[in-house]
DNA sequence: ATGGCGTACACCGTACGA
């Protein structure tokens, strides 16, 4: 039975919720990780998940950021060991999840999530914070590689690896989610131990993972691909597909973010 | 043109996102 993980940034959890739900369900997802859930744990709709048949564990802070793992309870039989941001990175910013989850064809994953820091602009504080953060977690996971997990990386991770994941590459040329140290950033996280699922080229050309809600973003198809799904390669070996689905970004009120979708036989 | 739109908190605007 193949088991379907994904990653999607719903920009809170609140707003979100029936979206989730209903796309959860539609898309036959298995576990997937969440980012920006925008509160509190006492504030999280777990009763609400729960009624749709869902568990999650849960990281989350007032206002800013917030991470999830969702789980199916009829095909997702434990979730254990779950880590709580990048151990050894103390962080007031709650954007790490990770847990191992078992799910009932016996397929086990280390299923890790990530809210990568925005950077919010060049040389500013916050861009250094992101690269520490980055390589914070490419030390995690050469740590988890080397104890040989199964490990599956994926979440939003403010980074569009090239120019074909940029509508619009001059224009965005040397801004913020496309410079040289965000991209060796983001580079040395993969080759800590793990391959970065788009290049097995099982998915669609010219696919998007977030388009600006201002000036018509999605509907003139002006994206960027920073939503990924990375995976060590006992793993990647085993999937079949890689997709974005820009579904739910068409629905009202989406979030700016589309799910990622990888399909693990 | 740092604005456009959306979310949260709280105040009637500000912080932040990408």
């Amino acid at each position: 039975m193949p088991v379907r993980i994904a990653t999607w940034n719903v920009n809170s959890i609140k707003v979100r919720l029936e979206h989730l739900i209903r796309w959860m369900d539609m898309a036959q997802i298995d576990a997937a990780v969440l980012q920006e859930t925008k509160t509190v744990d006492d504030l999280f709709p777990r009763d609400a998940l729960a009624d749709a048949g869902l568990d999650a564990v849960i990281l989350g802070q007032k206002t800013y950021n917030g991470v999830a793992l969702v789980t199916r309870k009829s095909t997702v039989k434990t979730v254990e060991n779950v880590v709580f941001n990048i151990p050894g990175y103390p962080d007031e910013q709650k954007r790490m999840i990770a847990a191992d989850i078992e799910h009932t064809s016996g397929l086990r994953l280390r299923f890790a999530g990530v809210y990568v820091p925005n950077g919010t602009e060049l040389g500013s504080s916050r861009y250094l914070y992101k690269l520490d953060w980055m390589s914070a977690l490419a030390g995690w996971v050469q740590s988890e590689v080397r104890a040989d997990a199964p490990l599956v990386l994926a979440g939003d991770f403010n980074v569009a690896p090239t120019d074909e994941d940029v509508w619009d590459p001059e224009g965005w040329k040397g801004r913020l989610l496309v410079t040289d140290p965000e991209r060796e950033a983001y580079a040395r996280i993969v080759s800590a131990g793990l391959v970065d699922t788009w290049t097995l080229g099982l998915h669609a050309p010219g696919t998007f993972s977030w388009w600006d809600y201002r000036q018509a973003g999605f509907e003139q198809n002006h994206g960027l691909r920073i939503d990924h799904i990375l995976a060590a390669p006992s793993i990647s070996s085993r999937i079949s597909e890689v997709s974005i689905d820009t579904v739910p970004r068409a629905w009202e009120k989406p979030s700016d973010h589309a799910p990622v979708v990888a399909v693990i036989e």
